[in-house]
DNA sequence: GTAACTACTTACCAAAAGGTAATTGATATA
DNA sequence: TATATCAATTACCTTTTGGTAAGTAGTTAC
């Protein structure tokens, strides 16, 4: 009864994963995001954060966090046309799991280097 | 200067990033590492637990983060002969981490069926 | 008129990730 | 002798991901 409770558990731990990782799965969604919660950027600005991200990609990858609501796409008709990306409420909710993810991610490299 | 700063505080962030999305990217490393944080287990298990993984696959993402010193194999000469994998401390390290990953994604999943 | 800036899009290609199915090898049980 | 369990491994194939390079379209400065 108590391991099958256990079970359950895990179990329901592993299907909420999935709905997370499906949308920070792959090379450029988290950078863009992070590039998002230091302020509204337009495309230029983001191709200058990520400095090794292609315009395809970039451009792919920002339909898919727009169509997805992490982010919002606006469009000013200035001259020269200029597009403002902007996180949304949804998008502005990862800020927690961003900063465990930095926080792992400095103690990490800091435990590799000790140990090797 | 301000901005300069801001810019340099983005770029550091972006790069600590990279160090974790290294180790997390992959369908299946974040859920065996769920899987282990519910207590120790056996090859079998952890294919009971994520059903749908293949053998070929939970043998070459155990491979990987044994290498990342993420989790430990153990090997037992009991007959039938039993494997046992387990968290090291680093891998433990993660659960802060996965806590908001699980939070995240229920909080995402709920905003998804609200909005629909 | 031509070069440059904005924000992309398109075609093509290579590499990586992941799936399927069969096999391995040691031990134990019927 | 045949079958089952445990923990994988191997070969082969498909799908997904990502990279490169070039092009597009509108506006503006020289």
């Amino acid at each position: 009864m108590e391991a099958k409770r256990k079970d359950e558990v895990c179990q329901f731990r592993l299907m909420a994963s999935r709905d997370a990782l499906d949308i920070i799965q792959g090379k450029w969604r988290i950078p863009i995001i992070i590039s998002l919660m230091h302020g509204n950027k337009r495309f230029g600005e983001i191709q200058r954060d990520i400095t090794d991200i292609s315009p395809k990609m970039l451009s792919q990858e920002l339909k898919f966090l727009e169509m997805n609501k992490i982010i919002t796409r606006t469009l000013y008709d200035s001259m020269p046309i200029t597009v403002e990306y902007s996180l949304t409420e949804l998008g502005k909710s990862m800020n927690s799991l961003l900063e465990e993810l930095l926080k792992w991610g400095l103690y990490f490299r800091k435990e590799l280097v000790r140990k090797d």
